[in-house]
RNA sequence: GUGGGUAUAGUUCAGUGGUAGAGCGCCAGAUUGUGGCUCUGGAAGUCGUGGGUUCGAGCCCCACUACUCACCCCA
């Protein structure tokens, strides 16, 4: 148990963060672009802050948070979502006063869901999200899902898939809503039993069933699409125009509902497919109400979120070559190799020489033999070792060996970083 | 919550009742001041846990635990 990483949570090893935050400067820099600036809130947040917007009925809330009492017996919850958050943040600090619309992104926040761990699915996780407040325009939702779409096929991602449908709002919901439970209640003896306890709870869920049985009598149920008000089915077609504008193609879905009760109007998901099947890297829509619901003033948001482990996922499916990564090196320019224990004084001397000239340097540590420090600094990928014996210390140089090419040249202890400098390629400095 | 699969060295895995193994990795030597390749040697295991069958169990049986995959839902 000591030694063992609890269920449902991964390290990010030495191996892999470097590809990771090669994907992190990609979403960072295409919110940049998108004038997105990044925000950071909590880790936890009260749990009725959750309650209160995901929705009571929701899976979320109702069986996945990870809730406790803190020392003051205040009920605290691992956040699960991240809107909710950035909403409270917005309200609480009057980012509303400031020029609207407000845009902010968040990066590789942890969140947590108590759930049954599988391929993609893990109990702590990470988003890059958007959110967009004040922007009550389709053209906002638009944007967000752009962005998204970009990063994922930057990254080199091919087939990524745009489904978008709207799901009304409290104008023209509920009436929708009667009307399928209406039309549920005369396919209760042929529906599965989930169905027909979510015609009650969350009707709007019955139409997102994966069972083909359910699925075959829910072809001629009445879609919200044919339902919508005229200021929700203006603000579809305008998103369709939008992403047309953008050249994103896009299917129209009317089953995708999202798990979360406070999206109106747009909802849309980016999927890929995967060998065991479609996985969900993005997913987002619309809250036109959730900031009010909150407590704040009257303010429509359009966000998304992206699992950051799945993004991951879909690019191990990619050969190396075909992902469009920018992996920072972590191979030293110059490994500093000393001949005896005495000289390890001189070898460090030489290599924060070498590091204030900028040149990624390491040394020996160990005490080991010359032998055993080459094979160390070429398992490290370093390009030169800098070797100092006796006699060179003695004479004041050092001799500098070209791993590649095995060529070596003899220059002085002060000159050295200079002359190793002019020789080690630009970009190999800067990572 | 339901149903599959797996559990042996750091790691990936072989081992179908009779001495605990291999590849990779690690350390060292061959080469006493020089890496990759090669060769040689070395360290490293409560064979998930507990019970049972057997002269004898890593292997067969039972239970438990952990992990994993799938369903549901989601990122």
């Amino acid at each position: 148990m000591l030694t063992r990483i609890p269920k449902g949570t991964k390290d990010v090893l030495p191996a892999e963060s470097g590809r990771l935050q090669a994907v992190e400067a990609v979403m960072r820099e295409k919110a940049r672009l998108a004038g997105y600036q990044e925000i950071r809130t909590p880790v936890f947040e009260h749990t009725e802050l959750f309650a209160r917007s995901a929705g009571e009925t929701s899976d979320v809330v109702r069986k996945e948070m990870y809730t406790f009492l803190d020392k003051g017996d205040r009920s605290i919850t691992l956040k699960p979502e991240s809107t909710a958050g950035v909403v409270r943040a917005f309200i609480e600090s009057g980012l509303y006063a400031q020029a609207l619309p407000l845009k902010v992104y968040y990066l590789s926040a942890p969140h947590f869901r108590y759930e049954a761990p599988q391929a993609g699915r893990l109990r702590e996780h990470h988003q890059f999200g958007m959110e967009c407040f004040g922007a009550p325009e389709a053209s906002a939702d638009a944007e967000l899902i752009q962005t998204a779409m970009d990063v994922l096929t930057s990254l080199g991602l091919k087939g990524v898939a745009l489904r978008i449908n709207s799901i009304g709002c409290p104008d023209c919901r509920p009436a929708y809503q009667q009307k399928l439970r209406d039309y549920l209640h005369t396919k209760t003896d042929v529906l599965c039993k989930d169905c027909v306890e979510r015609t009650e709870t969350n009707p709007l869920r019955v139409l997102d069933c994966k069972n083909p049985e359910c699925q075959k009598e829910l072809r001629d149920a009445p879609r919200m699409l044919d339902d919508l008000c005229d200021s929700c089915r203006e603000h579809f077609e305008a998103l369709k125009r939008f992403l047309d504008a953008a050249e994103i193609p896009y299917a129209v879905d009317p089953s995708i509902v999202r798990g979360l009760d406070y999206y109106t109007k747009t909802v849309f998901e980016l999927t890929t497919d995967t060998p065991t099947g479609t996985l969900t890297a993005c997913g987002g829509g619309r809250y036109d109400k959730l900031v009010e619901q909150i407590g704040g003033p009257s303010i429509p948001a359009v966000g998304f979120g992206m699992g950051i482990e799945r993004v991951l996922m879909l690019l191990d499916q990619l050969s190396p070559e075909d992902q469009k990564l920018n992996v920072p090196s972590s191979a030293p320019d110059v490994f500093v190799a000393s001949l005896n224990r005495v000289l390890a004084v001189n070898a460090f001397e030489l290599m924060l020489a070498f590091r204030h000239a900028g040149l990624k340097a390491d040394m020996d540590h160990a005490a080991r033999s010359l032998k055993a420090q080459f094979k160390y600094a070429d398992k490290l990928g370093a390009a030169y070792v800098a070797i100092l014996g006796d006699d060179e210390v003695q004479k004041g140089v050092v001799k500098l060996r070209d791993m590649r090419t095995k060529e070596e040249i003899e220059v002085s202890l002060a000159s050295a970083p200079e002359t190793l400098n002019s020789r080690i390629p630009k970009h190999g400095k800067e990572a």
